[in-house]
DNA sequence: TTTGAAAGCGCGCAATGGAG
DNA sequence: CTCCATTGCGCGCTTTCAAA
C-alpha cells in the first residue's frame, strides 16, 4: 500500500481530500482553511473560531487542524475527523451557533449538518452530540475517491505527546521532546486519593489502610 | 529533589428555555 | 406543567513551572 510519511506531502493530501468532501457535500461553499497536523491533546482535530492565519494579499483564513496521531487512524476515520471539522466551518461560515461550553458541547444543529454528511454522530452527556463516526455511504464515497490510509502515525516519535504551553500557533514543526517529568502518582485502589511523590515510596493510605500503587 | 503555586481542564449541578 | 436539550459556572484535580 501507497503510504504518505512526509508532513508536507500529508497536508497536501488532506488539503486535496477536503477540496473533494466540499465539493461533494458541501457544493464547494467552504472557504479554504489552513490545514494543520499538530498535537491536540483529547481531540482528533479542531478548527479556530477566528481567523487566525494571514495570507500576503490580506485574505484571513481559518485554520483546520488534525491531530497529528488521528493520521495513524483508518482512512474512513480521519476522513471523519476532517468531516466534522469541516461542519464547524460551514457553521462558522453561516453563522450557525453549533456548539456551547466554549466549542465543547455539540448541539443538534450540528448533529444535524453532520448526519447530512454521511456521518453517524452520538450522543455524550458532557460534550453532546460530538461522537462521529463514518457511515457507510462515506465509506462508498471514500472507496470511490480512491483514497488510502495516510499512515504518518508516531511509530518513528516524530511526533508525540503533549504540546507544552504557548504551542507555536498555526506550524507544523515538530514540537520538542518534552523533559520526562520526575514526579509519579500513587493511587488508594479503595478510595482513589492520589498523591504526588518526586521518588518510588511504599505509601500507604491513611483512610483505608492500603497500599497505594502507582500509575502511569 | 523538594516545595509551592499558577494555569488549565473536566465534572457535576443548577438554571434556562422551548416543545408538547 | 413536565420533559429534555442546552448553557453557565464554580470547585477541585492534574499538570507544569520555577525557586529553593
Amino acid at each position: 500500500m501507497k503510504q504518505t510519511i512526509k508532513t508536507s506531502r500529508t497536508a497536501g493530501y488532506l488539503e486535496k481530500m477536503f477540496r473533494e468532501l466540499n465539493d461533494h457535500y458541501f457544493n464547494s461553499e467552504i472557504e479554504e482553511p489552513i490545514i494543520t497536523i499538530q498535537s491536540t491533546p483529547r481531540a482528533y482535530g479542531h478548527v479556530t473560531v477566528s481567523k487566525a492565519w494571514h495570507k500576503s494579499n490580506g485574505d484571513q483564513r481559518h485554520e483546520l487542524n488534525i491531530d497529528a496521531g488521528t493520521l495513524d487512524r483508518p482512512i474512513e476515520d480521519v476522513t471523519a475527523t476532517l468531516l466534522h471539522e469541516m461542519v464547524h466551518l460551514y457553521h462558522l461560515q453561516n453563522n450557525v451557533k453549533d456548539c456551547s461550553r466554549g466549542g465543547t458541547y455539540h448541539n443538534k444543529r450540528f448533529k444535524d449538518t453532520a448526519e447530512a454528511c454521511d456521518l453517524h454522530i452520538e450522543y455524550d452527556s458532557r460534550i453532546g452530540w460530538s461522537i462521529t463516526f463514518p457511515t457507510e455511504a462515506l465509506v462508498d464515497f471514500i472507496v470511490t475517491q480512491g483514497w488510502e490510509d495516510i499512515r504518518m502515525g508516531r511509530m518513528d516519535g516524530y511526533i508525540s505527546g503533549r504540546p507544552g504551553r504557548g504551542t507555536s500557533a498555526g506550524t507544523t514543526e515538530p514540537p520538542k521532546p518534552k523533559k520526562t517529568s520526575s514526579t509519579r502518582k500513587y493511587i488508594c485502589p479503595h478510595c482513589k486519593m492520589s498523591v504526588r511523590a518526586t521518588r518510588e515510596v511504599n505509601i500507604l493510605c491513611g483512610d483505608c489502610l492500603l497500599r497505594m500503587e502507582p500509575v502511569k
